[in-house]
Parts: structure tokens; sequence; C-alpha cells
DNA sequence: TAAAATACCTGCAGGC
DNA sequence: TGCCTGCAGGTATTTT
């Protein structure tokens, strides 16, 4: 399932395979993939034939190419820290005003790089090629959860994209105004990591493993937080994320793939998401399984003890 | 206005 | 073998 560090390992991907290329032609061969497209499929393939990817930028899960017109942003990446390099920064305000080509990838949508001989994927929705002849782009979704649209003149932040915060891994990340809309909110902690206005890139595997991690149950009211275990646990958030990029991130079922069909690593790293039954890494108490939110939440009933009053 | 619930989807596993 | 059900889950929309 893609979160931040499945879809930042898709952004490098393209980054090597597709920006400085210009798109020949654009096929979708599935509707819903382009739903949000606001006048259709023929518009989303109009609107991009003969139009320069010039880079591959995201936030949080959401993905984009800038395309033609807009000049590469100044590179604000810091000093690649010793325990790996950081995600890549969102685009900064004010670039020049060309078109974006946004994604996002839903439960199961993966964007291939792929040579023209490639054959088709069983759920291939929109094949791109380009004016070199070479690899094309691929964007395969078995679930159709993901999409993409051309969002005119959104290059340095395609408009859907303007209400998710920044994630937990950019250097622009503003931890005070995190930690301070944590606290003001009325709602279980769980549900706190998953809103994307907050702080966007965590979803259901990274949010079990930054709660085991910081040892808070998933159903804590946040206002009964205190802003140490609130630090704490945006400080795990931070290692659960790094380490999966590192590993190239998470992948279950193939359903997760990097730009050049490689799985990632990391699932072989989880503590607590999907190990119900197994014992905890950390004190050998079986993991536990609960429903929430229409899916599963997976804790260790000893080191994440239940709050009297939680919020599920 | 904020929080919670629901819809959208397809492939697979397990039970019968 | 085939059918049915439950499960996986991110986001937008609807409801409370």
């Amino acid at each position: 399932m893609p979160e931040l560090p499945e879809v930042e390992v898709v952004r490098r991907g393209l980054e090597r395979g597709v920006v400085g290329r210009t798109i020949a032609s654009v096929t979708v061969l599935h509707p819903r993939a382009v739903r949000r497209q606001p006048d259709g499929a023929a518009a989303f393939e109009g609107l991009l034939a003969g139009q320069t990817v010039t880079a591959a930028r995201r936030r949080g899960k959401y993905l984009w190419l800038a395309l033609s017109g807009v000049p590469e942003p100044v590179p604000v990446v810091p000093a690649e820290p010793a325990g790996g390099p950081l995600a890549a920064p969102s685009a900064p305000a004010g670039a020049a005003e060309g078109d974006a080509l946004l994604g996002h990838l839903g439960m199961s949508g993966q964007l291939l790089v792929v040579p023209p001989s490639a054959p088709d994927q069983a759920h291939l929705r929109i094949r791109f090629t380009f004016t070199d002849g070479g690899r094309e782009l691929r964007f395969v979704d078995q679930r159709t959860f993901g999409h993409m649209l051309l969002d005119e003149g959104g290059a340095a932040l395609p408009s859907p994209v303007a209400h998710i915060g920044r994630d937990p891994l950019d250097p622009l990340f503003d931890e005070d105004a995190f930690l301070a809309g944590l606290a003001a909110r009325r709602t279980g902690l769980k549900r706190a990591l998953l809103d994307q206005t907050l702080a966007s890139g965590i979803g259901n595997i990274y949010a079990d493993e930054a709660l085991w991690a910081a040892r808070l149950h998933f159903a804590r009211p946040t206002e009964t937080l205190r802003r140490g275990d609130a630090r704490r646990l945006l400080a795990e958030a931070r290692g659960v994320l790094s380490a999966a990029l590192l590993a190239g991130g998470t992948s279950f079922d193939r359903l997760y793939v990097s730009t050049e069909g490689v799985s990632g690593l990391f699932e072989r790293e989880l503590a607590a998401y999907g190990r119900a039954g197994l014992p905890c890494r950390r004190c050998g108490s079986p993991i536990r399984r609960d429903a929430f939110m229409n899916r599963s939440s997976f804790t260790c009933p000893t080191c994440q003890p239940r709050p009297r009053s939680g919020r599920w």
C-alpha cells in the first residue's frame, strides 16, 4: 500500500526515468483512472501531448510531474543525515506556472517506466509514450483507487493538493504547528495521524508502526496527550518513515513496486502491522488486531495499553 | 464547524 | 469446483 516512503521511491524513479523527456501521446484505457479530470479522458490526452517533463515532485502521497515552461526549482535539500537520505522537499512557492500531471496511487497504483516492447500489464490504465521512442510510462492500478489528472498552471503546487500538509520528512515541516494542531483535535490519536491536513504521508501501516514505537494506543484521545508524548510520537514516525524509505518501502502482494517493478523490503521489519498473534518484538505479548475505521489496527496489549475512554 | 460514517473498487483467501 | 463473504485501505463526499 503506497504511503510516503513508497511514493517517494516512485518519485525518484520518475525523476530518473521521465524528467527531460517530451510526451508524444497519451492513451487512457480506463476512464476511472482520470475520473477527476474536469473534461474527461479526451481532454487529459490532448492537453498532455507535446509537453516536456521538467521535474518530479511530491507532497504526502500525491506526486506530480511539472511540465514544460517550468524552470527547475532551487534545491532546498539539507545535508544528508547519517541514517540515510531525507525525502525531497515539497516544491517551493512561487515557481513558474506550468501545468502539472498529478497522480495518486491509491491502494494499488503503480507508475512503471518500461520498454515499449514490454507486454501490457493486466491492469494497465494509462499509457504515456515519449518523442524519443524510449521507455514508456504506464499507470497500472488493480483496485482503481488511484487516479491522475492534468492541473493547468499547477506545476509548483497543484490545486487539488493545496490542502495537504507537509510530511514529517519535509525540511519545511512545521513541528510546532503539528503539535498545536494535534492538541486542538478532539479525536483518537490514529485518526489524527491519518488526517493528511495535519501531517501528510502517514497511512495505516506507518501509523501503527509509529504508535507501537512510541508505546501509545491508537484510541488515545488527542487532548489527553502530553506534549512530550506528542514529540516522541512525531520522532518515531520520522524514524519509521526514514527506515522504510531506506528499505525501498513496504510491499504486500506486490501491490506496491518502484518504477522499475521492484518490491520494497520493509515488510520484514514491521513490528506491529500485520502481525496479529505474533509475539511483540519488545515484550513478547501477542500482537492484537482490532477493527478500526473499516480496516485493521495492530497493537501490543502490554506496551500500548488501551485507554479507559478511548476514541475509535 | 468538526468529527464520523460511507462509497468507491478488484483480487484473493477461506468457508461451505 | 463454484459460489459467497470478508478483507485490504486512501480520499472525497455525505451525514451527524
